[in-house]
Order: C-alpha cells, then structure tokens, then sequence
DNA sequence: GCCGGTTGCTAAATCGTGTTAGCGGCGGTT
DNA sequence: AACCGCCGCTAACACGATTTAGCAACCGGC
C-alpha cells in the first residue's frame, strides 16, 4: 500500500506550530501576515523534510479554482495536426502549471454534451472547445457554465465566446503572391476549388477564405484564373482526378492546390503525364501537412500553425478566465494566427 | 457571471430532509438503508427538478477516488498514431466514467517528475505511461506513488509494473508468412534491419522482435534471407538509400521493409530502377502508417494497433486500480496485443 | 494605572460530500 | 409499567486545505 500522503497537518505540528500559520507560510503570505523569520523556517523545513506537497484536490475544493482547463475536440486521431494542435495547448497550460484534460465528442452531441458536464463536475477553470479543421459551429448550450473558447472554429450564431482561427485569408494571398513573384502572369489553375468565389466544398472556412485571398491578391495584378475545379473532398485521389482532367484540355503553369493532399494528387497526374515539377509547373498549396516534405521536390506550402493555434487558444482562455474572475463581459472576438510561408522546392519562374 | 453550482443541501431542503438522507437517495444506498420510498421520491424529484450534478471536487476529497487517471507520453506529435493510441485510452476511460489528464514529458527527466508529481497532487486513480514506439525504459520513480502501466514499453530494470506492448515477434512471422503463401522461397531481402539477429539499429524492441519472428519463420521453412541492410533510421530516405545500393548489386524477388516509411523509399528505389511492385517485387512491411495507403500499389503491411494498444493499457490499469484497492501486488506482468495484417496490393507471386 | 496600538500567532468556519453513530417514536412482549 | 427492538431519519465528524476574526502579550504615553 501507498503511505499515506503528507498532509499540512504533519507540516504544522512536525514544526511545532498551528495549521493556520502552516498554511500563511507555505502560501508565502507569511511575510505579510506577520510571521516571525524563525517560525517561518522552521514550517519550510518541515515542509522540506516531510517532502510536503499541497493536496491540490483540497485546495480546489476550497479555493474553487482547479488549475485545470479542459480541451473538447470532435477527434484527435484524423491527422497529426490535431496532435500539434494539443501539443500547442499542453505547453501554454504548463507554463501556467495547470494540467488538461481531454476529450472527443466524435461529433456526437450526446457524448458533447456529457464529456462538457464530467469537465464542469470537475471544475474546470475554462475550456477550450476545438474543431479539427476550420469551421463554423453551434456553440454547445453545455459551454456556457465555465470560460471557453472556441479554437479553429467560428460560431454559427453571434456568440459571447472569443475564437482561435488561422488567418487563412491572409493564407490565399501568400500563396498568390509567391507565384506573382516568381513571375506567373498567366497558365494559374486551380485544384480543389474556385475560379468563383463560391466554388468551394460546403461547410469549409479554409475554401472560402484561402479562395478570397487567392482571388485578391491576383485580382489586385490584373492576373486571370486560368481555371478551378471544385472537389467535393481534399483527399489525394480528388487532386489526382482533377488534375488529370485538366490536362486532357490545357498545359497548366501552376497550380494552387486548396491543400497539401490535393497536391500530392496532382503530382502524381502531372508525373503520369510526363510534366516535371517545377520545370514545366509550379506547384503552390496549403497545410504544410507531412507528405509535403515526403515528395520530390518538396512541396511549397503555407502551413496551418497548428502548435500556434493551440498555445493561442489556451491564451485567450486565460485572458477569459481573467475577466470572468473580475466580473467582466466575455471578449467575443475572432483571434486570427498568422499563417508562415514553407519555401521549398516546387515554385519555380515559368517556363520559356 | 455564472449562477451558483445547485449543491446537495439545495436538494435536501427542497425534499425538506436532511442532507445525510439525500445523500443517501442520491448514492443509490437509500433502499439498503431504509429510506421510506416517499421521502426517496421527493428526493430525486428535487434533484431532477434543480438539475442537481454531484461536485466531484468534492467527492474526491471525500472518498479520495477522483474518477480521472493520467496520460503521460513522451511526445504526442510525432505520429498520427499517436493520437490512435490516446483515442483507445479516451475511450477505454469514457466508459467507465473516468476522465483522462495527458502530458508530454519530451523525454526530460524534470518534466516528466514535475508533470507526475503535478498529476498526483491531483490524486489521479493511476497513470498509463507511455511510449511513442516501443522500447525499454527505466521506470520513472515518481511512478510508484500510484498504481500505473507502462504502454508501448517494457521496462529496463525488473518492475513491479504491467506493462502493455505490440506482438512484434508474432508481426514479424506474420510478415513472413505473407511471402512464403505467396510462393516465395528465394531472393527475399531486409530493408532496415538483419540479415543477423543482432542486425539491429540500437534502442528499438521493434527491430529485435520483428527481425525475430521473420528469421524464425523463414528458418523454419528452410528459406534463406538473401540480405539485410541495418539502417540507423528509418525514414523513407534510409529505405532508398539501402534499396537502391542492393539493387546495384542484386535483383531482389521480395522485401521486407522493417517499417511503412522504409517502403516508401524502397519504392521510389525500386520505381528508378524501372521495377515494378508488386509483378517484379513483392512488399511487405509493418506500421500501418497512413502513406501505406497512399502510395501505388497501396502496401500490405503489419499494423501497430495504436487504438487498441491505448484501450488494453486503460484496461490494465483499471484491473492494477483494483488489486490496489484490494491491498494485492501489482501484476508486474507483460501484456501482448496482436498485430493485425493488413493485405493489399504489394506482395503477388514471384515472377517467373 | 489605564488605554491604545502593535506584534505574532491560533481557533474556528468554510468548501460539498460521504459515513458512522445515535435519536425519537412506535409496537409488542413480559 | 417497564423494557426491547425496529423503523426512519438526522447530527456530527471527516477529507485537506484557505481565510476571517480574534486573542494574549508587550510596549509606550499620559
């Protein structure tokens, strides 16, 4: 059997004095509360020699504060990304030396509803409510017991509660401009969505605002799109096809593909049609996913942050908890986490 | 500001009784301790009726059960799988009621003491720690304060910890067993590890076991490897590497890559020297990793059960928790769980 | 000698629940 | 009439911390 844990009781009588000044001293409010140096050492020895540590269950019971957030996501187990997204999110809640709990809904409101009530029987502080790619939601009736956010998703209805998004607009210009540089004018395809702006897969945030920004930025130079095809899903075989498709009729200079796996896709249409990335086309696209460094050459990308994106939900988290503590109103902002350019090998100038 | 928690003594008076007798009713003790069936009604009537949750918080300190258990890995962002193997662990805890607590320690001995010790404090029901591939570990001693599993690890030193891990011997007989129904008997060669049993690249239990089981099989069939390539790492530009300088040399009939990441530097090899899989070589591999999906032909190939890896280290947890409460030893033992094949389309018969 | 102020500590209440011990009332027995 | 036993419920303590209110001792001033 475990011995028994250490308790402030042990401390305070191992040191000779009451629980109470037990406690002001291992708070640090002794010095302020007036204890003496002598009494205050002796109770830190104690401390120290029993190795004393402060059952945070009871601690939690009184002060009401847990020193633990909750993370809700509908899955963790699609792609790496949500991995990094966690990994953003368990280092931001370290430094503060709180701890996660986690939790999948599987898009189930059921199982929603009962993972938010076992967090809140827990007390937790706050809770990050996550989507594992960008989209809207309705925000659970179940979130508004304790602080939240909403991390990579924007609520459907108006919301109190603040969100975490990547500025995927700001995304689709980058991408456009790193072909305007390299000096494409012309020959620009799509793959995954577009040439108009409502060409996208339903129910996508990213579709709709890397197309705006793409669409920008192109626009601003007097750059047509030569064209887009729409897939109902990003998943390497719908790269593969539409790419192939494409070039039964036209001989593409570049291509922006709406993700890394539609990317992968079209390497692989373009490979089988004997055209050599980047030599005969360029080839943009977004996520940074891992396959992108997997294939030759290595794909340029504009990578979603997800590492940032969970640090930055669990910040404004904070931030919320903060106000709630102090008795303000909620934020309701959308925080946006910039999206950084990946350089590699599959832009090049146009060909002569 | 969120309205007061509904407690106990809320309901108690609602039913006009005491608080002992609604705590009574509401632990489902209140037949064994005859509580009239009217005053039982009231009772879980005015539960109902206020939305009454039991404040776990509180029943911790009081029982000092916490209903939730520990997840520390060293890393949950390098592999997707991962993420499988923390889904199995949720969801092997969501059934029981229990919630789960993850942490990284990022393989630094401070933060793996501090993220155990804050877990403790916590009065976590017990700890599954885990591995993110399978090798031995030295047991942490921060570990012995609860009841724990090792998942993915077997540990280093004699312990008194279960611990949970891959079939990897029973995948490697598997594998070669694949070829040999397949007709193969000559020209099989090993990207990774081998052809000697000590052929291994240093630290991993996979390399051992799974080179174990192929020799074995192999051996008993009377077949010989042709050769064996230790590589340091196992990342696709190792599998080429070593793929490409055999095949200068030979012509292989069959690999067996020792891991997914392996292969696919093995077919990009095989795929520049004009070989195709599987009519001129046959594949095999283990992992299950996504790209074994996405490369042509996809791969067949011995699955990791991440998710099921995940479930039977909750399951043996839970089991440990119990002989704990029962004042029993740890089981201390090493639990096996099998490695699914996976067929599809690399491994044919050997061409003529 | 009395009063006010400071110093340095402690008693006791509190958080929300689980649990043990026991209390009042009633019916039946001797 | 005294006693016993059972029924149905409650008072009170415990879990391990924080926090408020207050107490004893001492000092200085008038």
């Amino acid at each position: 059997m475990s011995p028994r844990r250490v308790t402030m009781t042990d401390v305070a009588d191992r040191a000779g004095v009451s629980r109470t000044t037990a406690s002001l001293v291992l708070s640090g409010r002794g010095r302020e509360l007036r204890i003496s140096r002598s009494v205050e050492e002796r109770v830190l020895r104690a401390a120290q020699e029993l190795g004393y540590r402060p059952d945070i269950v009871s601690q939690s019971l009184r002060t009401g504060t847990t020193r633990t957030i909750g993370f809700v996501s509908d899955t963790v187990a699609t792609s790496r990304l949500a991995g990094d997204m966690i990994k953003g999110a368990l280092e931001a809640a370290r430094e503060r030396g709180v701890m996660l709990f986690i939790g999948e809904t599987e898009g189930e409101p059921d199982l929603e509803r009962g993972l938010l009530e076992a967090m809140q029987d827990r007390r937790v502080d706050g809770i990050v409510f996550a989507s594992m790619f960008t989209r809207t939601i309705p925000v659970p009736a179940a979130l508004t017991a304790a602080p939240a956010v909403l991390l990579n998703a924007l609520p459907t209805e108006p919301s109190p509660l603040p969100s975490v998004v990547p500025d995927e607009t700001e995304a689709g210009r980058a991408a456009a401009r790193l072909l305007l540089d390299a000096g494409h004018r012309a020959g620009i395809h799509l793959v995954g969505a577009g040439p108009g702006i409502h060409d996208v897969p339903p129910g996508t945030v990213a579709g709709v605002e890397r197309l705006t920004g793409i669409r920008d930025v192109l626009g601003q130079a007097g750059v047509e799109i030569a064209s887009g095809r729409v897939c109902p899903d990003w998943q390497p075989e719908h790269g593969y096809a539409a790419t192939a498709e494409l070039l039964t009729a036209e001989r593409p200079r570049a291509l922006v593909c709406l993700n890394d796996r539609l990317a992968l896709g079209a390497y692989q249409a373009l490979d089988g049609a004997g055209l050599r990335v980047p030599d005969d086309v360029s080839v943009v696209s977004f996520d940074d996913h891992p396959i992108a460094t997997w294939i030759r050459p290595k794909l340029t990308t504009v990578a979603l942050p997800h590492y940032e994106l969970g640090r930055k939900a669990v910040d404004v988290l904070f931030a919320e908890i903060d106000r709630h503590r102090e008795g303000l109103e909620p934020d309701g902002g959308s925080h946006r986490v910039p999206m950084p350019v990946r350089l590699r090998g599959s832009v090049a100038a146009p060909a002569r």
